[in-house]
RNA sequence: GGGCAAUUAGCUCAGUUGGUUAGAGCGCUUCGUUUACACCGAAGAUGUCGGGGGUUCGAGUCCCUCAUUGCCCACCA
């Protein structure tokens, strides 16, 4: 016994210690992954003898050094981590970064040189809002600490955070390269998102204007139409008069700005007041309105009149543009009314609406009520305060022109989707796309580079773009006012695949070194598609000409086990943390993979979580046992196939090699992570190792496991360099660093594979009638020397007594590939008499629906050859076995 | 209102361009400690693949239609 392994997988035992030793040695590194030999990926092309070689350099692996060569003949492949929120602690979704660790992995193996960039997010508006329900906490508002003071607090919120979720997402094994961490406030960063802002100025894609907005009073910020998030509630309607009309609206506070009425000029009740003014009575005196006519009016709502209030409505600030209304600000960006309320000024809204309705009732100028009136209102995203629609100055993006080529580029293909079905959505979001308000009021955030003019020399520039020293060169010390708005956050992410590699120097190819730009693939959830993505493109493209990464793969949500969405108030919230402490980080991993699919969300328990535990357990135990039977000072040699369960197992194996290399290419990660766990589990643990017992071939055995634990590696990536770490001959390389597999079928049987398969189904048919008929060791008699050659095989594995080859079979007819028996008194066949009946009958069943088919001149003529073939195959065997289990049941006087 | 997805075993889900008698994990029943693993092994039960129609030699897979559920977008005086 050489080794021996501890008798169960103790993730504690190893994940630290295999994250730091892979770290230090630098794998994580594009530079430090370059010692693999680069041939593999290539697998089904060359020369066999150079296929072979290839091959057994994979499985003996003495570490070649470096191939520079060989490996950059490779594309880099490369992955910018979507930078976490550095404001808590790392989720299910931020865990979800083993697709991408996977990929990385799976790359490196390859031997391309992979760059996976870490990064961390401020996450403007969102860490502003985690960080005040903190400060709530103390009673405190960051009114009270002031703008500098506030920013300041939360950068050293932001920073510690950061050093909590690196040493989180460390421990969930992501092999990120650490050196080139950046952080979305680095100067570098800032200083990229601030060029891009004046290159966009420059082109003429970037305005001021007083426009209406989303305006959030708990934020004090104007946000994004996507940040909005809509709600259904009920509400009253109220009918107001206004002169000869009745107008419905659920914002009667807001009647102080109302600068207009309007109807559909379709509208006969109304058509001939178009264009007059009227006079009516209000709240603070009679107002003056003009009428107007627009389409926007739909005349079977309410009374099929308007009031306009362009300053606080979208709809109303459309209408507005279209017929020069006034704009009077009603509402402050405090939530309060405005002097122009008169008498309500300084109200809160709500407040205000309760006083404003009692009022008009007071003075009659209420018609009526509804009070069940249901609509959706805007709310918003971040910290769910109603969002009040109003104008004020705002740094604007115009669209038009940047939108285009990456609309493009989405239907070109040029950027793939995975799933594709988010192609068209993309595209379609962006070609409705409207001008984006990049201004933003939060404190926490890069400020917008503006200076403006503030000395009375109107010759002057009203403002520029760049630094205080530009500015103070331009207007002179004390002559200008610094922009105090804030970037959106995601015109500053949305920057984010080029802004990190220049900040850190792999942008463009230098002498000696790779470009990792435009990157290979961003994998980043469903819901922040057209926050983030779609932004990404649009600017990656202005800004480097070049989309910003090729192909986008999109992950759902991680739910709980029913589907429903983890919430705290729920109580289904899996805490990865706590999971990869009790079961090990690659049972978490593997979870995450397996069972879930690109752009769907995924289910995930406990239960799930620990069914992994046990296939890393497995996988422990099968090395374990390879291991402890291999001799003292055992250094593996190129396998040699001998029995047909060697040739089986290793096209098996080719099989899978296959097969999950291919689903990793397409993105199908959950089957590549199944393949792998079936080929270990039934093929290679319930079999082959099984089949071992009787005739070991040591070489085989430890090829196939390596073979294994490279293909699993990428998904459970400690339990299999713990193993890797623990094979003798392993001692001075590691497993992240090694080659993916390649095929070789240049030894492989075919025949002989197939003989140990037909022996795997006498074997398992031999259990079911001992499972059924509770024997012990029965005899097996078969008319096929091959398979009775295989005795203590068969002994084995199908708990057998003797097994005796006859010219005549007799006994119980197992209906197997090769015929075989079990030794049986009458009594005993006539007790499964009525089994026999039945399995003759699903034989004869079968046998007439393939006659059927084969008779069917249609299939003939047009079905595949191959296909035509294999049926006929499988109508013989069904006949010859139907005729045997007739015979038999013949015999029993049938 | 527009769009997308889902509907397959008790539960959660796979099923790649149509081609073996439809799969997996968990759960369930029975049996079991044999050179690793009870975080294990063996055997078993459970499916008119949501309903209906169509295309095809052949449909879980393609088309139409209906139903249910979920999500996204838009609108809502």
């Amino acid at each position: 016994m050489s080794h021996q392994l501890d008798k169960a997988y103790d993730p504690k035992k190893y994940e630290s210690k295999l994250y730091q030793k892979w770290e230090d040695s630098g794998a994580f590194k594009p530079e430090g992954n370059a010692h693999l030999r680069g041939l593999v990926g290539d697998e089904m092309q060359g020369d066999a003898e150079q296929r072979n070689k290839a091959y057994t350099d994979v499985l003996r692996m003495s570490s070649t050094g470096n191939d520079e060569a060989a490996r950059s003949e490779k594309d880099p492949f490369t992955i910018i981590m979507p930078p976490p929120n550095a404001n808590g602690h790392i989720h299910m979704g931020t865990a979800m970064f083993v697709i991408e660790d996977l990929m990385i992995r799976y790359r490196r193996m390859q031997g391309h040189k992979t760059l996976w960039l870490p990064g961390m997010d401020h996450a403007g508006i969102e860490t502003q809002v985690v960080y005040e329900r903190e400060l709530e906490k103390q009673g405190k508002s960051r009114f009270d600490l002031g703008r500098d003071e506030f920013y300041r607090q939360v950068d050293a919120f932001t920073k510690s955070n950061m050093g909590i979720m690196t040493s989180e997402l460390k421990s969930m094994g992501f092999s990120t390269d650490w050196s080139r961490l950046t952080y979305t406030l680095d100067p570098k960063v800032v200083s990229t998102v601030y060029d891009t802002f004046k290159e966009l100025h420059d082109a003429g894609y970037i305005y001021r204007g007083n426009r209406i907005v989303n305006w959030c009073p708990f934020c004090r910020s104007a946000f994004a139409d996507i940040e909005v998030k809509y709600r259904e509630q009920v509400d009253p309607l109220y009918y107001i008069k206004y002169g000869p009309f009745v107008l419905a609206t659920v914002r009667p506070e807001t009647k102080f700005g109302d600068t207009a009425i309007a109807v559909n000029p379709k509208d006969e009740r109304y058509a001939r007041l178009i264009g007059t003014t009227i006079e009516a009575e209000d709240l603070n005196g009679p107002i003056t309105l003009q009428v107007i006519g627009d389409d926007h009016i739909d005349p079977a709502f309410g009374t099929g009149a308007m009031k306009v209030t362009p300053a606080h409505d979208p709809n109303d600030w459309e209408i507005g543009l279209r017929h020069n209304l006034r704009v009077i600000q009603t509402i402050g960006t405090d939530g309060l009314l405005t002097p122009v309320a008169g008498k309500y000024a300084g109200m809160p809204v709500a407040e205000a609406r309760t006083q404003v309705a009692h009022d008009l009732e007071e003075r009659g100028l209420m018609d009526h009520i509804e009070y069940d009136y249901t609509h959706s209102v805007g709310y918003h995203d971040r910290c769910g305060t109603l969002i009040e629609p109003l104008t004020v100055e705002q740094w604007w993006l115009r669209v038009d022109e940047l939108k285009k080529p990456a609309i493009k580029a989405f239907e070109t293909g040029e950027i793939q989707i995975v799933p594709a079905r988010f192609k068209k959505v993309c595209m379609d979001w962006l070609e409705n796309l409207r001008d984006w308000n990049i201004s933003r009021q939060n404190w926490w955030g890069i400020r917008i580079p503006v200076y403006y003019n503030a000395t009375a020399d109107k010759s002057l520039p009203e403002y520029i773009i760049g630094t205080e020293d530009d500015a103070k060169a331009t207007y002179g010390i004390g002559g200008y006012e610094a922009e105090t708005d804030n970037f959106d956050t995601w015109f500053s992410s949305g920057q984010w695949p080029y802004a990190t590699l220049m900040a850190t120097g792999d942008f463009d190819a230098q002498s000696g070194r790779p470009g990792f730009y435009p990157t290979s693939v961003m994998e980043t959830g469903r819901d922040i598609l057209f926050q983030w993505v779609t932004r990404m493109v649009m600017l990656g493209i202005f800004k480097t000409g070049q989309v910003p990464f090729k192909t986008v793969y999109l992950h759902g949500l991680i739910t709980d086990e029913h589907g429903k969405k983890m919430s705290k108030s729920k109580g289904n919230v899996l805490n990865p943390l706590e999971m990869t402490a009790k079961y090990g980080t690659d049972a978490v991993r593997l979870a995450l993979t397996i069972g879930i699919t690109a752009g769907n969300d995924g289910p995930l328990s406990e239960r799930k979580i620990e069914g992994y535990r046990n296939f890393c357990n497995k996988l422990w135990n099968v090395a374990r046992f390879i291991l402890g039977q291999l001799p003292d000072g055992y250094s593996p040699a190129t396998p040699e196939l001998h029995s047909p369960a060697d040739h089986w197992i290793a096209s098996r194996t080719a099989i899978a090699i296959t097969s999950v290399t291919q689903a990793i290419e397409d993105y199908r990660f959950s089957e590549a992570g199944q393949i792998v766990y079936s080929l270990l589990w039934d093929d290679f643990a319930d079999w082959y190792i099984e089949a071992s017992k009787v005739s070991p071939n040591h070489d085989l055995l430890v090829h196939t496991l390596e073979t294994i634990l490279a293909l699993a590696h990428p998904i459970a990536p400690f339990v299999t360099e713990a193993i890797w770490s623990e094979m003798p001959w392993r001692a001075d390389q590691q497993l992240i660093t090694s080659a993916w597999p390649i095929v070789d079928t240049r030894r492989t049987s075919n025949e002989q594979a197939q003989r140990f398969a037909a022996l795997q189904d006498v074997v398992m048919k031999a259990r079911t009638v001992i499972a059924e008929e509770q024997l012990s060791k029965p005899t097996l008699i078969t008319t096929d020397k091959s398979l009775a050659e295989s005795a203590d095989l068969l002994q084995r594995l199908g708990r057998l007594g003797k097994v005796e080859y006859q010219e005549q079979g007799s006994g119980l007819y197992l209906g197997a590939a090769v015929p075989a028996w079990i030794a049986a008194d009458a009594e005993l066949i006539a007790t499964r008499k009525h089994r026999l009946q039945g399995q003759l009958k699903a034989k004869q069943t079968y046998a007439k629906s393939l006659e059927g088919k084969l008779n069917n001149q249609g299939f003939v003529a047009n079905a595949p050859a191959a296909v035509v073939a294999d049926t006929r195959d499988r109508l013989a065997e069904a006949r010859q076995q139907a005729t045997r289990l007739s015979e038999q049941l013949k015999a029993l006087g049938e």
